[in-house]
DNA sequence: GCCCTGACGCTACG
DNA sequence: CGTAGCGTCA
């Protein structure tokens, strides 16, 4: 008891878990993260006297916490004054208004949850300040993240620290290292202060910490006996086009082999010399004739291989890494929880792994499946690896997705008139407006292959990608691809000279900055080498526009996780986030009202007073929802039901 | 024979 | 543009 009120009274509080092969987060990165057996807590008061050389302060004090699991059976009667105590310990970390220093504070964070699943509710995480280096260092140089703690504190502290670890006691590292920690945090918040970072860090970051541990600690529920019938019914499927592949070589190779599929293709079957008039990819590396989509697709006329393996392709992707991968995430549960990364993306965005959520196909595959039972010969079965996500009994998946942000944001940024218009007076579809204005001709006339055209060309010059690219996506030539960005360009001059006016910016003060202050600095801006600085061109444009998709983006998910937070009744959970998109699980009675509040949240963005973010372009979020993820259908709000705009 | 590693190619998503 | 992840090959 007496430790509980001396944590309580700490100035400062510096933890890491302990595994049970007794590394801690701050030792070198395990390949396969041991179990963790406990917390170690470093309670600082002493913030002037101490020094590298003697790290404890005469009234700090340090205090291990054992975490382990009690057998369900034992649970009733159990629980010890050990556990009572570790429990309440965490509760007030969580509840702390003095500092809380964590090296990964989300894994901490998951921890806490996860032990203590009954007694913490995952609202509890929402108010928690814990500050976190490993994301400092991140915002600080968001295309340099530090690969662990050492890597961190060799770039940032002043002198290199205490002298050859070797020999010292494994207590004595753990507790410099603490102590190492702390003035690390220290050193870096005020390099975020005089980068102008702080507000991002302290207002956005941090709190993404809580969003994405919470968000972790649930489980999402998977048909795995689905998943086993459709990896079967892919196997068979590859093995029929493998034979095929096969025949129509006249010759046994492997398939998933992209040399041997080289020699096939273009010493043995010569295709590249029958399309002289088409220009065939090349690898980027080795400069190579390509087996890719965009070759395939150009080779696809002139004999039957092609196609046979742009189908195997197609096949042994799902099966292999959303079907086969999902299974193996899933050990012996029926759940999975994907990793959501913070701080491996320069653009501010979030990543996804184990599995890579953000990455399942949204289209469904159609397989023919040959069977050769009386009646049929032949039976279509369409594979979805998205609908084996299911909500819980009673509960609905709810998905809102931020329509055409990264346009809008264009429009924005470079206050093209035209562009605006096509926003702030609605009269069709964004892209047919666009395809009608750019080829202009009347909304009428606009083909759906022209409204694809143009959302391709959009994003192109959005993505910064070449005519290259373009030209392989669109199945035109390069000239052609060359010639539509051209003309869009012309059509819309202000986002021209937004391009221009931010590659200057960049010129000229060697960084970017997203409309919430997230910066990328790009060295090579001022490169000799001509392509070397045409890329950091084209990455400081798209920064600016992908980096503030994802500052908007994070903003949503906080105001939306505060607001069911601080809710008694709401129960919505964030399942996932596919960067323009937000997907939950809601109370199937809940359905309505979270709905309108996720949506009236999300366009309330627009304009955020205290950072003084004000678009031009209003935001418009599509609501869907369903009994799995792979059949979602739209759901219309009516304004009516929109509560009056929330609190930040 | 075995397993590990880094470079490379391809492709899913946004 | 920029992530994750599967595969081959030396």
């Amino acid at each position: 008891m007496q430790m509980l009120e001396k944590a309580g009274k700490a100035k400062a509080l510096v933890l890491t878990l302990v595994y049970q092969d007794g590394t801690t987060q701050l030792d070198p990165e395990q390949k396969l993260g041991p179990p963790v057996c406990g917390l170690l807590a470093l309670m600082k008061n002493d913030l002037d006297c101490s020094t590298p050389e003697d790290p404890l302060g005469p009234n700090d004090s340090l205090v291990y916490l054992k975490l382990e699991h009690t057998p369900a059976w034992a649970q009733q009667h159990a629980h010890t004054s050990q556990e009572h105590f570790t429990r309440d310990v965490l509760l007030q970390v969580l509840s702390r208004s003095q500092p809380v220093v964590c090296y990964k504070a989300k894994d901490f964070l998951r921890t806490a949850l996860q032990f203590y699943r009954r007694d913490l509710s995952w609202k509890r995480v929402a108010g928690c300040l814990i500050q976190d280096p490993q994301v400092s260092g991140w915002l600080l140089d968001p295309a340099n993240p530090s690969s662990c703690y050492q890597d961190l504190l060799n770039k940032h502290s002043k002198r290199p620290p205490t002298t050859s670890a070797l020999g010292v006691k494994k207590v004595s590292r753990v507790i410099s290292g603490l102590c190492s920690l702390f003035w690390l945090n220290m050193e870096l918040c005020s390099k975020l202060q005089s980068q102008g970072l702080w507000e991002l860090y302290s207002d956005m970051e941090l709190s993404m910490i809580s969003v994405l541990a919470a968000m972790e600690s649930h489980r999402i529920h998977v048909d795995k006996d689905a998943l086993k019938r459709t990896s079967d019914l892919l196997g068979t499927k590859m093995k029929q086009l493998e034979q095929e592949a096969h025949r129509a070589a006249g010759q046994m190779f492997l398939v998933t082999s992209n040399t041997q599929l080289r020699t096939v293709l273009f010493e043995k079957l010569c295709l590249h010399e029958r399309c002289e008039n088409k220009k065939l990819p090349k690898t980027v590396n080795k400069q190579q004739q390509s087996t890719s989509e965009a070759a395939l697709l150009q080779l696809q006329d002139l004999h039957p291989l092609p196609k046979i393996i742009l189908e195997y392709r197609q096949v042994h992707k799902i099966k292999s890494t959303f079907v086969d991968g999902i299974l193996s995430c899933m050990m012996s549960k029926n759940y999975i929880s994907s990793t959501w990364c913070q701080t491996s993306v320069v653009t501010g965005r979030i990543s996804a792994k184990h599995p890579n959520f953000q990455a399942l196909p949204r289209q469904p595959l159609q397989i023919t499946k040959k069977q050769y039972i009386q009646g049929k010969e032949e039976e279509v079965v369409t594979v979805h690896p998205r609908a084996m996500f299911i909500p819980q009994e009673g509960w609905t998946f709810l998905a809102a997705d931020f329509c055409q942000v990264e346009l809008r944001l264009l429009a924005h940024l470079s206050a093209d008139p035209e562009l605006l218009r096509i926003f702030t007076h609605p009269q069709a579809d964004v892209f047919t407006m666009l395809a009608s204005q750019w080829k202009g001709v009347s909304e009428v006339e606009v083909t759906s292959e022209d409204r694809e055209h143009a959302k391709r060309v959009v994003y192109s010059v959005v993505y910064g990608a070449g005519r290259e690219r373009l030209s392989g996506i669109l199945g035109v030539s390069g000239e052609q691809a060359s010639r539509f960005q051209d003309s869009f360009l012309q059509t819309y001059r202000e986002v021209q000279a937004f391009i221009q006016r931010t590659v200057q910016k960049c010129h000229n003060q060697g960084y970017v900055l997203s409309i919430m202050g997230r910066r990328r600095t790009l060295p090579n801006i001022n490169s000799p080498n001509w392509g070397v600085r045409m890329q950091a061109a084209r990455q400081a444009v798209n920064f600016v526009v992908q980096g503030s998709a994802a500052d908007l983006c994070k903003t949503a998910m906080i105001r939306i996780f505060n607001l069911v937070s601080s809710s008694g009744s709401l129960s919505a959970r964030l399942i996932a986030q596919l960067h323009d998109e937000l997907l939950y699980e809601v109370e199937d009675s809940q359905v309505e009202r979270f709905a309108a509040l996720v949506k009236s949240t999300m366009e309330s963005l627009q304009h955020i007073d205290h950072l003084g973010v004000h678009l031009k372009v209003p935001l418009k979020v599509a609501v869907s929802s369903g009994k799995s993820w792979g059949s979602m259908s739209e759901l219309h709000i009516p304004p009516s039901l929109s509560p009056p705009s929330p609190l930040h």
